[in-house]
DNA sequence: CCCTTCCATCGACGTGTGTCGATGTAGTGA
DNA sequence: TCACTACATCGACACACGTCGATGGAAGGG
C-alpha cells in the first residue's frame, strides 16, 4: 500500500456515507436462498398452477389426473401438461402413472415449506 | 354387454368416466382469487426482489433508502429503482421522500398475507 | 448561480414464459 | 391387427420480464 496514496482516501466524505443508513439489527437473506426461494416462488407465480394445486388438494385422496384438469381449466391440454412438469420439477407435486391415466399428488408440507420461508424473509 | 339393439348412448364405456375421477372434498380456489396470488406472488418471485425485501427489514426500523441497497446488491441503481417499484406497487413496501433521500419501508404483515393464502391453497 | 448527489424514468436489448396446434407414444379394447 | 384414448413432447409464436446506459428532475452545498 503506498503511502502516497492515503490522502486521497481522506477526502472521501465520511459523513455522506452513514447519512442515509441505518444500522442492521439482523442479517439478511443470502444470494443463494435468494435464488432457491425465488426458483420456487417463480414456479408458483401463475393462476393457471396455483388452481392446479388447489384442484389437487381439493381431489379426494388428494390426487387427480390430468382429465379431472383439462376440463374446468381455460387452457388445452399441452398446457396443462406443461404447468404439470413445472410443478413436479419444482417439487410440488409427484407423477404416478398406472394404465392410461397419469396421476398428479400434492408433495406434503411443500407449500407450507415456502409459506414459512416467505414469512421469515 | 349391451344388447344389439340397445341405443348407442349405452355403449358409451360408463366406467371409464369415473375410472381415474376423485370426488372433491372441498372447494378449490377460484379464478379471481388465483389471478390476485399469482399478482403477489410474481412481484415476489424474482431473487433481487427477496433480497431487497430482506434487507430493507434486515436495517433498523425497517427502513432503508436506495443508497443502501444499490452497492450490496450486483445490480445497476436504474434496476433498484425498477423493483423497488414493483414491490410498491405489489404491496410490500411504502415510498416516503425525504430531502434527497427515498426511503423504503416494509408495509406491516403484508408478507405473511400472501405466506397464509399459500398455505392455505 | 453552478455543481454534485440521489433517484426515477426512458428506450432498447436479450431472455424467459405461457400458449397452442401438430405430432409422437403408450396403453386399452374390439 | 386396428382404432381409440390419455398424455407428453416438439416447434413456433407473441408477450412479459430483467437489465443497463442515457437522460431528467429535485434537493442541497459551495
Amino acid at each position: 500500500m503506498p503511502l502516497a496514496t492515503a490522502p486521497a482516501i481522506e477526502l472521501i466524505p465520511l459523513r455522506d456515507l452513514a447519512a442515509c443508513c441505518a444500522p442492521l439489527t439482523r442479517e439478511a437473506i443470502s444470494t443463494h436462498n435468494a435464488d432457491s426461494l425465488g426458483r420456487s416462488l417463480k414456479a408458483l407465480a401463475d393462476p393457471t398452477r396455483l388452481r392446479i394445486l388447489s384442484m389437487v388438494a381439493a381431489h379426494d385422496d388428494a390426487e387427480a389426473c390430468v382429465c379431472d384438469l383439462t376440463d374446468p381449466l381455460d387452457v388445452a391440454q399441452p398446457t396443462v401438461s406443461h404447468h404439470l412438469k413445472v410443478l413436479v420439477d419444482a417439487g410440488f407435486l409427484t407423477r404416478s402413472k398406472r394404465g392410461t391415466w397419469a396421476y398428479y399428488r400434492l408433495v406434503p408440507g411443500s407449500l407450507d415449506t415456502v409459506s414459512s420461508l416467505l414469512a421469515s424473509v
